[in-house]
DNA sequence: CTTGGTGCAAATCGTTTGCACCGTC
DNA sequence: GACGGTGCAAACGATTTGCACCAAG
């Protein structure tokens, strides 16, 4: 699991010196919420991840992970995503992708295309903007959603 | 013709027949509603929207407003924008065009990219999905966010 | 007169905050 | 020891729901 370990390690360290550089402190729970966050592939909600972390570490109150993942954010550690239906998932920073989302069964494809990121640089500067990040969503229905006729509506 | 006038009425012609194919009821509050919803030119939340009827309608609650929103969307005439933040806007139906935000200043800023829109098919193909909508969104900061230096961070 | 709609207030949901105590630096 | 972090529970803001009454069909 190298590149797995180079990525637990490096945020890891990230976060270490993030919260010396604020005079923040470096804590157990902060470890353990990070180490939970960084277990998980994808997405993950902000409350799902309190689960997640109550699981193996039941003393962690909810308060402490919502904290936990904004200072993550802060830190350029997190990302959160905000998603149609109005739920937010955190993804791990620096796994930069747009999505492709099926409605039918949820399901996240994760998708780069060079040429729609330059074609954004030139909307952008078009309109005089600095850009900082962007937020590229498609909708539809998979394969299997099609098939099973799920995409009926 | 002033198209505005053509969207108004065919918004409320699109809206009685949704009611009428699904047993619904055509009601004062609903035609208040959309009708304030159609007077707003961008994009408005759910709150906005209620102070806006409110103050034109006053015995018109809160719970009607969120209902008939949902309701517009249902019926194709609204649709729901989530935002970085966690803010949701609504938005006219039909009126399709992607977004260009300023996080200095907040101004929202609309377009249209065909050669974005044919990539975004081409992505979908290729992973077998049927796109049924999208949602863009560009995040920076505007000329005068970035000459007022409102862009340091 | 039947059935869906409305207003109100109470309930809910996800998230945030105040505060007394605890652990890092 | 000082000061930031934590857990808990209470507070919160936006949205939803239960219910008795109202009005469109």
């Amino acid at each position: 699991m190298s590149e797995h370990q180079t990525e637990q390690d490096g945020a890891r360290t990230q976060l270490t010196e993030y919260l010396a550089r604020n005079g923040m402190k470096q804590t157990r729970q902060r470890e353990a919420i990070l180490e939970s966050f960084l277990g998980v592939s994808g997405h993950i909600t902000s409350e799902n991840l309190y689960e997640y972390v109550r699981a193996q570490y039941p003393d962690i109150g909810a308060a402490t992970v919502y904290r936990a993942l904004k200072l993550f954010c802060d830190a350029g550690l997190a990302h959160a995503l905000h998603f149609q239906d109005g739920v937010t998932l955190y993804e791990h920073e620096g796994h930069h992708h747009d999505h492709l989302i099926c409605v039918g069964c949820g399901e996240i494809v994760e998708f780069e295309c060079d040429d729609i990121e330059d074609f954004q640089l030139r909307i952008a500067r078009d309109h005089g903007y600095r850009l900082t990040k962007h937020r590229h969503h498609l909708y539809g229905y998979c394969a299997k959603c099609q098939s099973s006729g799920t995409d009926r509506k």
